[in-house]
DNA sequence: TATGAATGAGATTTCATTCAT
DNA sequence: CATGAATGAAATCTCATTCAT
């Protein structure tokens, strides 16, 4: 029994599929359940992709490209280095530790080696991006006279790593037994941290 | 052709093991392969292993009980809490980096969903035991009066958090066609803007 | 896009099948490419024809009934029977080489055992005629003192043999290498060797 | 339920697949028909074979390699060019026309253009060699001033035609209906017609 | 202990065929 | 008439797992 065309139909479907990939990586997932998650048949998939590869790169390539224009700031215009950095991090935690979103990292680490292509775009596309607004924002701050950074191409990582380190405690260990993380308290403390630094200040509040 | 039994059989599967997960994943990696690769029959691994998944989990709970030791630091006797962290960072970028160390976190972050036993064992007595240790430099620099922290039990996961960016650059992205990274030279920022902050201090060089 | 109705439709449709056919075998070829070729749906062939068989029984058909006509001589009248021979097997070979008309007995032999009726169709209407002309022709120069056959019924296959062998190499091992054969050359050595036979005649050149 | 491995296992796969191929082509043959057939599992085929591809071409290489050699003759010492040149035609009519044998062509003929290794391999191995036997006994006969033949070359094909429109009388025609054809009597019929012709000699009987 | 041989269950993929529009 | 969208049924192939030897 056909069913209507429809324009949500690939969304659809690339939803499934994320759910499925997440859930079970690349070779676990099985179009069987996708199609059914979606309510078609598997066939019906092949009208769209031309292979599980395809609909796996596709699916992913989807969300990047739908996500990541509003994960970047447009402007850094009249705000201090300080509460710009803060105002990343806060948004940029918030996004990574949804489910939707760790998705992404989460297969590109496990199975990266088997998608070489998709590997190197989520580099470029994403990781290069991001890391790319992260180093301007430090050099932003050290042209203002605010931020001290003899090396931000470096620097910018440990940034990262700290939202990365947040996003993957949320998917891999909180689901583990690890203790529940508030999101939003993280970001707060790794921005203090970051501007701050740990060694105590003469005369400032810690 | 058989073949004399051998103390080591069972170390050779685990490490052939090991190479094959590493390379293509739980699922793609065959037993075929992994038996081929010791230079035994498939069989032969049900002698020692009475699944795929259990020479999985071994795979993965030798690495981890075989390196856990010199994974940690043995003592922070009689030094001041920035050089204990920096010593920290240092040794945890460069073991962390080598393939063999980065295997773990790996597979944990790509199958800890289908593996929670494993995902929490590691939790347990990796990711947690790190950063008890980290939180523990924390609070000795706080109690010293060394270090102003207000939530060390959040701010260890930045620590923590540059230093399995540093390692997933290495097995992720720098295959992928990321820039080479400098281990070394990011452990010593990574250290600095932690410890001195993003904000220009009065009176310090940047 | 509809298109027009045109009474070239079902002829284009049939003509698409038949290359597709000659060209990937009866399972091979796929309806697919055939309305691609002809710019219709795949859907449009079933108003046409009920089955993927029924339009390959069509497609044979059809080409038989259009060219059996042109594919018997006219006429034998005032001749004499080496000299109708020999413009048989010339008209013969020229005729079955061509891709068109090899493309009948090439589906016939590989498909024929699942289309029994084709086969006999095939039979009936072009093998067992043009044998009876062969035979026809035989039998006349051996009436006319002529010939020299004891048994036309059989004599004539060896006739129609190296007809269809010519054609076969033609469209079955030129293709896979063969050395490329001139037909009117294979025509004129047939026909000599038939008519002269090849133990040496007293008084006669070689 | 494994059964003990043995050495007709293969065998008893090539004749199975030879008969699946044999009674639908190529495509139409199923590998789960051939391993009931044989009484084994689909992925036993596998051991042995590592494609239905595969599975064809050892079907159809064995085959060859295994009949090819009695069907040609060791020497021509001792008998006159006639003699040789009715034995070899009777010997490949008969064996030609055995179901097993013509097979081969059979499948060539039908989707050889889908397999141009095989069909090369063909050609090289039996089509070419059979013709350069029928070309060598010609030139014998022509040398020992037996045979009257200017061109060889093309004139083998007359004679292999003849053996060819046999064999396919027998697995298309006869069970399409066809009259049924004595091989015996083909075979004698075409060298009596091949070696004295269809034209009356003066003082031999016809 | 060790293995070669075998398999069952399931994976992806293809394609002739149907039907609402 | 014509079609885009959909599907069911099957095909090939893979692989973790078992067992007689």
């Amino acid at each position: 029994m056909p069913r209507p065309a429809s324009p949500t139909r690939r969304a659809d479907i690339l939803a499934a599929a994320r759910d499925a990939f997440n859930a079970r990586g690349f070779a676990g997932a099985r179009l069987d359940d996708i199609a059914r998650a979606v309510g078609v048949s598997k066939a019906a998939l092949y009208l769209q992709f031309s292979s599980k590869e395809a609909l796996f790169e596709a699916s992913v390539r989807e969300l990047i490209e739908r996500t990541l224009p509003e994960a970047l700031p447009a402007s850094f215009a009249g705000q201090s280095a300080s509460a710009l950095l803060r105002r990343f991090i806060a948004f940029a935690f918030e996004r990574l530790a949804s489910t939707e979103m760790a998705f992404v990292p989460r297969v590109i680490i496990g199975e990266g080696m088997n998608f070489p292509d998709l590997a190197r775009f989520y580099h470029d596309e994403v990781v290069n991006r991001i890391l790319g607004v992260i180093e301007a924002v430090l050099r932003h701050g050290v042209e203002q006279g605010e931020f001290a950074c003899a090396d931000p191409a470096l620097a910018r990582r440990s940034i990262a790593g700290g939202i990365v380190f947040g996003a993957l405690w949320k998917i891999v260990f909180e689901p583990a037994g690890g203790e529940p993380l508030d999101i939003a308290a993280m970001a707060r403390v790794h921005a203090d941290t970051l501007l701050d630094g740990l060694i105590k200040r003469e005369g400032l509040p810690a």
